[in-house]
DNA sequence: TGTACATCAGTGAACGCGCGTTCACTGATGTAC
DNA sequence: TGTACATCAGTGAACGCGCGTTCACTGATGTAC
C-alpha cells in the first residue's frame, strides 16, 4: 500500500548538482521479487527522497507549501522518520532552498550554453550577460514556486548561507562582468556596483512580473519588457 | 478590562491617506465619565481600528503575521465582530496591503519634498528620480514588514487591484521620468522600459538587501550600494 | 415627547483542520567473535 | 559459518497549538408614529 509513489525522477528536480544522490542507482535496483529496494524497511536514501518530495511541494506552492508531514506522506513514510535525517522543518526547508538555488543556476548556465559564442571577447561577454539575465527571469516565470523558495527568508542558524559567495548565480554573474570589464565595456566608476545593479534589476523584474503590478503582462509583452529592461541595465554599465 | 489598548495613532500607521478615518475624531471624544466613546458597545469605527491593528501586525511580522483573531484581540473585540466589517481574512489582508502601499508612496513623496528644487528642469527631474528611488529602498529597510505586505501575493478576487494604474508609486515614477524625457535626458529607444527598469532595479535591490544575499551589508555599505545601484540605473536611461 | 420595533453591531462557544514535534516502541542491519 | 548483540532507521499514537469561520444569541441604536 505504501511506496506506491512514482520513482523520484518523475516528480522531483533531483538533478545531479549535489553529491547527495550517489546511492540513487543502488536504491532503484529491482529485486528478483519485482519490488524495488525502496520497499525495504530501511529506505536507504530517505534524506534525498524527502528532499525530492519537499522540493516538489515547493515547486507547486512555494516555500509555504513545504510541509514536513506532506513530504513524508508522499514518500510513503511516517512523519517521524524525517527526524532521523533532518533536525526539523527549518532544516528541510534549507535543503529545498539549496536545490532551488542550484536549479536556477543550472538554468542560467544552460541558457549561456544555448547560444553560440562570438569571436569578439566584449561581444561575447555581452551575449553571456544577457543570456544569464534573461534566464534568471525566465526561470522565475517558469518555476515560480522554486524561485520564491530560492529566496525565501530562512530563520534557522544557517542564515549565513545567504552569502554572496555561496551563490553560484552570483559567481556566474561576477565572472561575466569581469570579462565585460576586461574588454573595456564597463565604466570604471560604476564597476563596483555592476553585479548588484544587474542582479537587482533582474530580481526585481522577476518579482514584479510574478506577484506585482506587472503580473498581467502576457507572454509576448513580457518578453519585450524583459529584453528592454535588460537593455537599460546593460546600458547603465557601459561608458 | 477590555478596550484598554492605547489609542490607535500610537500603534498604527493610521495616516490620513485614505478617507476612511473621517469619524476618528468623533470616536476619540472623551465622555463626562472619562472613558472614550470607544468603550461603547457599538465601537463606532471598528473597521478602521481592525485595519490599524492588522497593519501593526504586518509592520512587525510581515503579511504572515496578519491574523484576524489577533487583530480583534488587540482591539479588544471578539473575532466574530470582524466579520461585520470584512468578508474574511483575505479582505482584511487587502485593506492592510493598501495601507502599506500608501505608506510607501508617502515616504517617496516626503523624500522628494525633503531636498530643494534646482532651476534646471533636467537636473531637477534627476534629483527627484534619485530621491524616490532611494526612498523606496529606505522604506523597505525601515519597514520590512510593511514593504513585504505591500507586495505580498493576494489570492482574493481583488487581484486586479495589482494594476500599474493603481499604484501611486508608479504614477510618481512615471511623472518624473516624463520630465526627464522632456528635458532630453532619456534615450528614446529605452524610454518604453524606463519605468520598468527603474522600478525593477530598486525593488530587487530592496529585496536582496532584506532577505537575500545582500542582507549582511551594514548601514554605511548599504548606503553606498544603494546610491551606486541608482547611478547605474540612471545611467542606463540616458543617452 | 414617549414608545414600539426593526435593524445594527456586537458576544461567546464551538467546529474542523493540519501542522511540527515528542514519546516509547520495534523491526532490520551489520559487526565481533 | 553461525550466532549474540549493539545500533540504526523505521512505526503509530498522541500532544498542544492557533487558526479561520460558523452558529445562535443579545444588547444598543435610531426611526416612525
Amino acid at each position: 500500500m505504501k511506496h506506491d509513489s512514482p520513482p523520484p525522477d518523475v516528480y522531483a528536480v533531483n538533478m545531479p548538482w549535489d553529491g547527495n544522490s550517489v546511492n540513487i542507482g543502488q536504491d532503484e535496483v529491482v529485486t528478483p521479487t519485482g519490488s524495488t529496494q525502496r520497499d525495504r524497511y530501511h529506505h536507504g536514501d530517505l534524506a534525498n527522497a524527502l528532499t525530492d518530495a519537499a522540493t516538489d511541494l515547493a515547486r507547486r506552492g512555494g516555500p509555504e507549501a513545504v510541509v514536513l508531514r506532506e513530504a513524508a506522506r508522499q514518500v510513503g513514510v511516517s512523519a517521524t522518520a524525517a527526524y532521523r535525517h533532518f533536525a526539523g522543518h527549518p532544516d528541510l526547508i534549507h535543503a529545498v532552498k539549496e536545490r532551488a538555488q542550484a536549479a536556477l543556476t543550472d538554468r542560467m548556465q544552460a541558457e549561456v550554453a544555448a547560444s553560440a559564442a562570438v569571436p569578439d571577447p566584449g561581444e561575447d561577454a555581452l551575449r553571456r550577460l544577457r543570456a544569464i539575465g534573461i534566464a534568471y527571469v525566465r526561470f522565475a516565470l517558469a518555476e515560480p514556486g522554486l524561485f520564491r523558495t530560492a529566496f525565501c527568508r530562512a530563520d534557522g542558524p544557517q542564515v549565513q548561507q545567504m552569502e554572496l559567495a555561496n551563490f553560484r548565480a552570483y559567481q556566474l554573474l561576477s565572472e561575466v562582468i569581469d570579462q565585460l570589464a576586461a574588454a573595456g565595456l564597463v565604466d570604471p566608476a560604476r564597476r563596483p556596483y555592476a553585479e548588484t545593479a544587474a542582479w537587482s534589476g533582474m530580481h526585481g523584474l522577476a518579482l514584479l512580473l510574478l506577484d506585482g503590478p506587472l503580473a498581467r503582462l502576457t507572454g509576448a509583452d513580457r518578453d519585450v519588457v524583459i529584453a528592454g529592461t535588460a537593455d537599460v541595465l546593460i546600458a547603465g554599465l557601459g561608458r
